[in-house]
DNA sequence: CGGCTAAGTCTAAGG
DNA sequence: TCCTTAGACTTA
């Protein structure tokens, strides 16, 4: 089976993005001799396990074939055909929870190694598997017992006596007040610790840095947020704004019989030299008013804890980690940096899964232990104050916290059998922190001015509606397309009256819809069509630009959330607000007559502008110029292409191309013409039909299609690139960018042949976009990380809008941090560790400025061929 | 009858 | 019968 590297001609191995992910890979590929440095090789290695996976998922097959197209209708089905996602417990994971595996490696269990959880499964004999099975089992009855134990009569007390690290101490369960502490009875067993949570804020010096000591050995370290109401990060639906109370953290250490902490041997877990111990403990995050001295001795220790954790060799796992860090940063404050949290790696296991199933959007932790745990093991993720005692709540979370790390275990080997692991390490994990830097920023907002332009606006609208009203001859609901389509064409017949014969209709009705495109058709010949256009952008602008933005503000400045798992192409998205989607072209309304002043009767309003640089800041956006095209020259190795890209590197290709087909000078293309061009030619790349390229171009579908012939003829290695894009598709199902991020299109087989049309055409699309996707966001991660190893530099990334990154930077650092975007996002032509190598050069373009909405260029290196143009 | 939800339409972004 | 987002709105 061919697979997508080898058509692309080129070896896909990929290397850590950072020095952490580095650290992370060598500890988690420590100890694996299989483990190839080798795509090729890693590959190979990845199907002997798929095959075992598929054989084990007949055996244990249990007829749930779940629909996981919630969310969007047109993409993939969340599963690819025939086998189940549902996965084989690894054999290794045993050997963390339970017993000790014969093959074991003993380098396994060195200080710096991973769980050997993280070690690839590659056995594919199915009698071992179901070998595992039965220890799986046993595990779970054992777990069972353990729960049983733990759960002794709960009487208050003041400060029972425990064992912490095999120390006499404190043992304090996790409690809302100091001055109330809740002890159990059992504190002389030595196990207590790993039926309860430690409190860190009840230890005492000694405990405190074995507890530090302690995470610095790790094996593993799960965290979980804890609100308010004693609910996790794990609970299905989260409230809009909770508030973060502690982090429980499960701590999962290896303890040498002859070492220092050394336990009795009546917990041993392994027995052989070395156990796997777990312990639970509770940071307490939220500041309490009362606290003082006390309280800020406290924070510093926690503080010291949470350094430590980000800094851990060990793998950390935690579902939604971008809240985590994000938490993190917060009880920081003033004096942490946010370039602290950069090289911090948590895996979570919402990525991994996204990974796998891109299509899958926001599936909660109880459906991913339900789609990628065996059926056995149930949640319970709904466990809170409210309904449940304080007891049954702590339990509930030290269960997540197992359940949590077995899935993330489940979930690493599946990324290695997809070929995904790398991508998940080098790319997506490194971004986390980068998101939650973002999410930490709020941009400052004009309030008092956003009021008096949605005022304007306001005024402006009502006006419209009256003219739209009169010249219809009546009232009616100016917003309600249905409306305005029966007046448009039930009423008016306008679509008789056209010159265009083949105005879009809606699928249902005969009549034409009311979008953008039929209304200019129809502009000339009534007046209402132009009235609703204008209505419709400065509705847009009003709704979703001001009052949007004002709905999103706290505290006089607003901060988007960046969602990593929101797309299926790989992109970023945000919300609340989209700043990703705020227009970037101000639009021009008459000043309404109630409006004082009289200067002028036109009046600008630019979004954009709103988000304005705090005081000795400014603005600087870097833009990747024609990424996907470039990507597409890449891929394809169309020789004009790249002849296109690779002499003129420094001329805008888009104005070309666009005075090449209109003939006309690059110099007299204006922007309209050259937006344009671009619409057409990716329209043309996608798979867009004669029809609707006349409709985008405003010319007759004969021209379109006479457009199309000679693009696709004039680079003609486009069409063998989307065709061997397809019939890759169709063999193995899914397609793959650059970096191996996989798309399942499993209805590229489908019957219906619109179906499989859409497929194919989403197929293409996903390996340009998404390999651009992946190349923005390792160019955040690069440029972030290159900041935070300036001792000097201070520019903070703000967001991302697909190819731009936007920065707010110190004004004096703007020339040197300018240099470092640029040479860094230009440098990703070549990624070395990636083994990733374009064919064509990237360029990156610089603007600068106070307000978002009035960047202008930023003067490059002074260049000989540079001119302004005369047009 | 008013709030609620789901689906459809439209427009902003990005390529 | 270019693709992929978020968001606001209507309709049923």
């Amino acid at each position: 089976m061919e697979n997508y590297e080898a058509f692309l001609g080129f070896d896909l191995c990929k290397v850590p993005l950072s020095s952490a992910a580095q650290k992370i890979m060598s500890a988690v590929h420590s100890g694996d001799s299989v483990e190839s440095k080798n795509w090729r090789e890693s590959e190979k290695t990845a199907e002997v396990v798929n095959n075992s996976r598929i054989k084990y998922s007949v055996l244990l097959e249990n007829g749930k074939n779940q629909s996981l197209e919630k969310r969007n209708l047109n993409s993939s089905t969340s599963q690819t055909s025939g086998s189940s996602i549902k996965l084989c417990p690894p054999s290794s994971s045993i050997r963390l929870t339970d017993q000790p595996s014969a093959d074991q490696n003993q380098k396994n269990v060195s200080s710096l190694a991973p769980p050997s959880c993280f070690i690839p499964q590659r056995n594919p004999e199915a009698s071992v598997l179901q070998k595992t099975e039965s220890k799986r089992t046993h595990f779970l009855k054992e777990n069972k017992n353990n729960e049983k134990r733990e759960m002794p009569v709960n009487l208050k007390r003041k400060h029972g006596a425990c064992h912490f690290s095999g120390k006499t101490n404190k043992h304090v369960a996790l409690e809302e007040n100091a001055d109330e502490v809740e002890a159990h009875l059992n504190c002389g067993n030595a196990r207590a610790c790993e039926n309860h949570f430690c409190d860190v804020r009840y230890l005492d010096d000694l405990e405190k840095s074995q507890l530090v000591e302690m995470l610095k050995q790790a094996v593993a370290v799960v965290v979980t947020l804890m609100y308010e109401d004693g609910s996790t990060q794990l609970r299905a639906e989260q409230a809009l704004f909770p508030s973060v109370k502690g982090i429980a953290v499960l701590l999962q250490s290896r303890v040498d019989s002859s070492g220092p902490l050394d336990v009795s041997a009546s917990d041993s877990v392994l027995g052989e030299g070395s156990t796997l111990r777990d312990q639970y403990i509770y940071l307490q995050t939220e500041h309490s008013s009362t606290g003082g001295q006390e309280q800020e001795a406290y924070n510093q220790f926690a503080r010291k804890v949470l350094f430590q954790m980000l800094k851990c060799k060990c793998p950390v796992v935690c579902f939604n980690a971008k809240d985590f860090v994000r938490t993190v940063l917060q009880f920081f404050g003033k004096d942490g940096s946010w370039k602290h949290v950069v090289h911090f790696i948590g895996l979570d296991p919402r990525i991994a899964a996204w990974l796998i199933d891109p299509g899958d959007a926001a599936p909660s932790f109880e459906d991913l232990v339900a789609k990628y745990l065996e059926s056995s093991i149930s949640v319970k993720v709904n466990c809170t104050y409210g309904n449940s005692s304080r007891n049954v709540v702590n339990q509930n979370v030290r269960v997540n916290l197992k359940i949590l790390h077995k899935l993330m275990t489940g979930l690493c080997s599946q990324l290695k059998v997809y070929g995904l692991w790398q991508l998940f390490c080098t790319l997506e994990l490194p971004l986390i922190p980068v998101l939650a830097v973002m999410e930490s920023h709020s941009f400052q907002v004009n309030r008092e001015e956003m009021e008096r332009t949605s005022a304007l606006l306001g005024s402006r609208l009502k006006e419209l509606e009256q003219e739209a009203h009169f010249v219809a001859g009546e009232q009616f609901l100016i917003t309600s397309n249905n409306q305005l389509q029966e007046i448009l064409f039930g009423k008016l017949k306008l679509h008789l009256l056209s010159p265009r014969e083949t105005l879009p209709r809606t699928g249902l009705q005969r009549l034409p819809s009311t979008s953008e495109s039929v209304l200019s058709a129809v502009q000339d010949l009534h007046p209402l069509p132009k009235i609703i256009l204008e209505y419709r952008r400065v509705h847009k602008t009003k709704s979703a630009f001001v009052d949007g933005l004002l709905a999103c503000m706290r505290k006089g400045s607003i901060s988007s959330t960046w969602n990593q798992t929101g797309t299926v192409t790989g992109r970023l998205s945000a919300r609340h607000p989209n700043i990703q989607g705020i227009s970037k072209h101000p639009i021009q309304i008459t000043k309404p007559q109630n409006v004082k002043g009289t200067e002028g009767t036109m009046l600008t309003i630019s979004p954009r502008s709103m988000f304005v640089a705090p005081e000795g800041h400014t603005f600087l956006a870097a833009d990747f110029s024609q990424i996907e095209l470039r990507i597409l020259a890449h891929l394809s190795g169309d020789p004009e292409l790249l002849k296109l890209f690779q002499e003129s590197e420094r001329n805008d290709v888009f104005s070309i191309l666009t005075s090449q087909w209109k003939d006309i000078t690059p110099e007299c293309v204006t922007r309209a013409d050259r937006e344009q061009t671009k619409k057409v030619v990716y329209s043309a790349v996608y798979g867009a039909g004669k029809e609707r390229l006349a409709a985008c171009l405003g010319v007759t579908v004969q021209e379109a299609a006479r457009f199309l012939e000679s693009f696709l003829q004039k680079y003609k290695k486009i069409k063998d690139f989307v065709q061997t894009t397809i019939a890759q598709c169709h063999q193995t199902g899914y397609v793959a960018s650059i970096t191996g991020r996989r798309r399942p299109l499993p209805r590229v087989r489908a019957q219906d042949r619109q179906l499989r049309a859409q497929a194919e055409r989403q197929a293409v699309n996903f390996v340009v976009q998404g390999s651009a996707a992946d190349l923005c966001k390792i160019a955040m991660i690069h440029v972030f990380t290159a900041v935070a190893a300036s001792p000097t530099l201070t520019a903070r990334l703000v967001a991302q809008i697909h190819d731009e990154l936007l920065f707010e930077v110190e004004d004096s650092q703007i020339p040197e941090f300018a240099a470092l975007v640029r040479g860094t996002m230009e440098s990703l032509q070549n990624v070395p560790a990636l083994e990733l190598q374009l064919q064509v050069p990237l360029k990156v373009s610089l603007s600068a400025g106070h307000t978002w909405g009035h960047l202008v260029p930023l003067q490059e290196a002074p260049r000989p061929s540079d001119q302004p143009t005369s047009c």
